[in-house]
RNA sequence: CCCGCCUUAGCUCAAUUUGGCAGAGCAUCGGACUGUAGAUCCGAGGGUUGCUGGUUCAAGUCCGGCAGGCGGGACCA
């Protein structure tokens, strides 16, 4: 791969690189490092599949890839007991090789490198450059708190920035929703002497509920390992309103999960609402938009490559 | 450490002055209506009233203790 189409496919599907210079310029290490951070989940969904799809895309561009399983942060932020987490946390890393990262992954668990004492004093060295209005705003839409802060929200992005510095990445990717860690780090991380590293966000998938962002905290995910009953219902109770696109999580679906992996789709109608259709991306979207194509036939159509899709992860699993 | 206010359904809050069957909105679930979902209408479920001891025929309500939250004060040689 030259490093015009390495660049292509890391962009592709992201919403921003900051900076796609730097990013050109960390291409050219011999083996340049990507990394992302996951709180351990009960349940691996969709939205975490789009970063994983990334950071696929960036091992696939001769990236090497780490993946912190974040048990600390997930502990900082209420998630359970550090055993509990711990726990879960070997079935995440189960889930993401299933979505297909490769066995060279590294996998690291956050407490084995977080509480060493050099680590430590980086966190306070940091402390001392972040405001806690930064901190705290930084946290808006990963912390269950909105109000009643706890001081856990501020040391949490704090580690994060340390991570990037620990782990020696390259590259760091997430969610929207990290943007303002991200900015944080590359803020504090250049004032205490490092390099910053090159951040990548993708979007965030709309809930089955329409809501903003899915999330396992509120019910309105798929599951990666979700059996076909369940995606089907899901998908059938999603909200979908007809003709429009934007905060569409039907849409989403197609979108990134579908189109990724077909270059057109049969969506199958009864005669009497027109029959079948074979479309690509654009097509759909504009007949969608144009109220050329009933929710409920794009539905049908999601599960039945959804299922599919999503048919070899779940073997893997289990 | 001291003082004040607060804690009731998943969430936001009622249940006053004067103790008398714990309610509403939102959310959830189910039906109706749409060739989906949502919206709308109808219906249902949902509670150790923070915990604990007491007063009383009867306590969400009154009194004591404890815990948690919020605010203030004090201490600062």
């Amino acid at each position: 791969m030259d490093i015009a189409s390495k660049i292509d496919s890391i962009k592709k599907g992201t919403l921003e690189i900051v900076t796609e210079y730097e990013l050109t310029e960390k291409i050219e290490k011999e083996t340049p490092t990507a990394y992302i951070g996951y709180e351990p989940s009960g349940k691996i969904h969709l939205g975490h599949a789009i970063t994983v799809k990334k950071m696929i895309d960036l091992q696939k561009a001769g990236f090497k890839v780490k993946i912190l399983l974040a048990d600390l942060h997930a502990y900082l932020n209420e998630k359970g007991s550090l055993e509990e987490i711990k726990a879960i946390s070997e079935y995440n890393k189960k889930c993401f090789l299933a979505l297909g990262l490769t066995e060279d992954t590294e996998f690291i668990l956050g407490s084995r490198f977080q509480l060493d004492a050099d680590y430590t004093y980086k966190v306070y060295e940091l402390a001392l450059t972040t405001t806690l209005t930064r901190a705290k705003r930084s946290m808006a839409q990963i912390t269950r708190h909105q109000e009643d802060h706890r001081v856990a929200e501020a040391i949490y992005p704090i580690m994060q920035v340390v991570d990037m510095l620990f782990l020696d990445v390259d590259v760091s990717v997430g969610g929207m929703e990290q943007r303002k860690i991200h900015m944080l780090a590359r803020e504090n991380l250049s004032r205490i002497g490092f390099d910053a590293p090159v951040c990548i966000h993708t979007p965030l998938i709309h809930g089955t509920d329409g809501a903003e962002k899915m999330s396992s905290s509120k019910e309105n995910f798929i599951a990666i390992d979700d059996p076909p009953e369940d995606i089907k219902e899901k998908v059938k109770g999603s909200f979908c309103p007809p003709r429009r696109v934007e905060g569409n999580p039907i849409i989403d679906i197609t979108k990134y999960f579908i189109f990724s992996e077909f270059e057109t789709i049969i969506i199958e109608r009864p005669e009497k609402f027109g029959g079948d259709l074979k479309l690509n991306y654009s097509e759909l979207e504009s007949r969608y938009a144009e109220g050329k194509l009933h929710p409920l036939d794009l539905k049908n159509a999601v599960s039945k490559y959804l299922i599919e899709i999503l048919g070899p992860v779940r073997e893997y699993i289990g």
